[in-house]
DNA sequence: CTGTTAGCGCTTTCAG
DNA sequence: CTGAAAGCGCTAACAG
């Protein structure tokens, strides 16, 4: 059974109000006092209830994270990120997964408010306007991260995709690819769906090579998906130099497929991903990909929460996180 | 400005009483009444302070979980177990990362009775007494991860690290090999570290198999831990046939040193690793490992947690997940 | 079935 | 500098 501030103020022999005083740090208080109240409170190792003061606070020192898993190392270190700066900032975590399921994610939002949470970090891939309604209605502070805000008042924090892919496929041309196969994310995905899409047709179309239909596949995030969509691009009769894939575990999966199908890497085929991924250099042939820091992303959106918790600065609406062109041994010149 | 259970109660004309039993779904509410008070409530959208009512009831719903790092794919998939499982029963997560550091462990374990969570989830590499005369002292039900627990009151839940490591070195010995290297984990940790050890030992010493004291080094848990100790154990002079990590990673970061220094896996050297990570079979060779849940073992933590929470009935000390030897492409029989 | 009342553990005026 | 008192938003007896 916990002790209370009552039993410390009568076990110190003072009011409740002084005891608030001084597990509060307040100056004005009697030393004698203080030391005595101290002394109790270390002997019976009292440690103040966080949910009587978020009560009558109004703060809990909690932010709240969603994202769509965990298990993906570009989320992990992302959450090792935000728990980092959180953590320096006094602020606690609750975490929650969605599987990429909107109405759970909706619902973890409305959650977040019944908990009373500081601040919200974001992470959809499929973000809607309903998102935005609920985040707007709550009040509550929050910042989107990988997805780009449409609504001034909630930052975001995310890289140019289109950019990077852009140089990537621009580098795969300046090895001497003209035939380059893409596997894409989803559609609803704006960022790593459609910007990095957006990317790899444009770097293609300014190097006036006309791209195909059978040249892209659409695939999910798991290496498993990109198994299958590299095999759907060599069914439909096309036969690459190189592949740019959404995501490395995209492009792992690719490999995997075309080493399978006694294809050698990049001999053969040239592979770029996107992520560097912890793994992307743990694999023979290592990967060249699109480097971004996870951390810095995770790290940044907390700093913009922060300011959008104190009020004291807006955060941009859009702030970019560097990303930079990493080649490894799975790109080669064209050997045809 | 939210409104609270006051507000309700004025605009639909009842005692805050009533809206509370409409809240809480309790069925003795007049069906007329109840209507009124759940319009109010979904035109004005309330909903009820969770701060409130954890002050009360003197719960929080909320489950803490502690763990050394997310980034690494191992607590990832497990707390996805966690995750699953918790949603299940309605209780959400907190989330805190130590870095294997004890002091930090000490302070989310205060944390968390201060923010009285429900019930705590620990996965600490280096457990103390400390941590084990905190958790007694403050009465919350908690379930140890990855250790074996040392008192009857708290559960834990891990594999049996001895026997695996056991079996995938007799696996190898099996296979003909003899001089057998291990890379093994750091000496505090007592199941990672220890047991993992131990097994690799006792295989040895059953086939007769005299182990010399560079056939074995030290190392943390990345990849580049592992780079480093095998160049460690083969600038002692000792050319193993097989080598056994203590984790994938370190199996990883192994075979890099040795593709990276000439060898070729697995026809000079074979390499096993435990964990069975994801990437294990996105590397080629594929990396043969020891599997178990870690999904499992992150949702039986939980259920056991439950139990503990529900008083009603006590979990069992020791919970072993099933492990299972995994062939893949990295052990070969010895040529040698 | 419903309202009144008394807290949960804390902070914060407001007097003294 | 200190204590009394009010109140944060909710639940839980207890009467009616």
């Amino acid at each position: 059974v916990p002790y209370t501030i009552n039993d410390i103020a009568k076990l110190a022999g003072v009011s409740k109000a002084t005891v608030s005083r001084v597990i509060n740090n307040i100056k004005t208080v009697d030393p004698n006092l203080r030391d005595k109240v101290l002394k109790v409170i270390e002997q019976v190792d009292y440690r103040p209830s966080a949910i009587a003061r978020g009560l009558v606070k109004n703060e809990t020192s909690l932010i709240g994270i969603i994202v769509p898993e965990v298990a993906n190392n570009v989320f992990g270190v992302m959450i090792e990120g935000i728990s980092k700066v959180a953590e320096l900032h006094g602020y606690d975590i609750m975490l929650s997964l969605t599987e990429e399921n909107t109405q759970k994610e909706i619902n973890y939002l409305n959650l977040y408010r019944d908990k009373q949470v500081d601040g919200i970090i974001l992470s959809s891939r499929l973000l809607k306007q309903e998102h935005i309604d609920l985040i707007q209605r709550f009040e509550i502070p929050c910042v989107l991260v990988g997805q780009k805000s449409t609504t001034p008042s909630i930052p975001s924090v995310h890289l140019d995709n289109f950019s990077a892919s852009y140089e990537a496929v621009k580098t795969l041309i300046r090895f001497g690819h003209h035939k380059i196969a893409m596997i894409r994310a989803p559609l609803g995905d704006e960022q790593s769906g459609e910007e990095r899409f957006r990317g790899y047709a444009a770097a293609l179309a300014d190097e006036g090579i006309q791209m195909e239909e059978n040249w892209v596949a659409v695939s999910g995030f798991s290496a498993a998906d990109g198994y299958m969509a590299m095999n759907k691009i060599l069914q439909s009769g096309f036969t690459p130099t190189a592949l740019f894939a959404a995501a490395d575990r995209i492009a792992l999966g690719a490999m995997h497929y075309l080493l399978d199908q006694g294809f050698s890497i990049p001999r053969d085929i040239s592979i770029f991903g996107f992520d560097n991924i912890d793994v992307a250099e743990l694999v023979r042939p290592k990967l060249s990909t699109v480097h971004y820091s996870s951390v810095e992303l995770g790290m940044t959106a907390v700093r913009n929460l922060m300011k959008l918790i104190k009020k004291e600065e807006m955060p941009l609406q859009h702030t970019n996180i560097p990303h930079q062109i990493i080649l490894r041994d799975s790109v080669a010149p064209c050997g045809r």
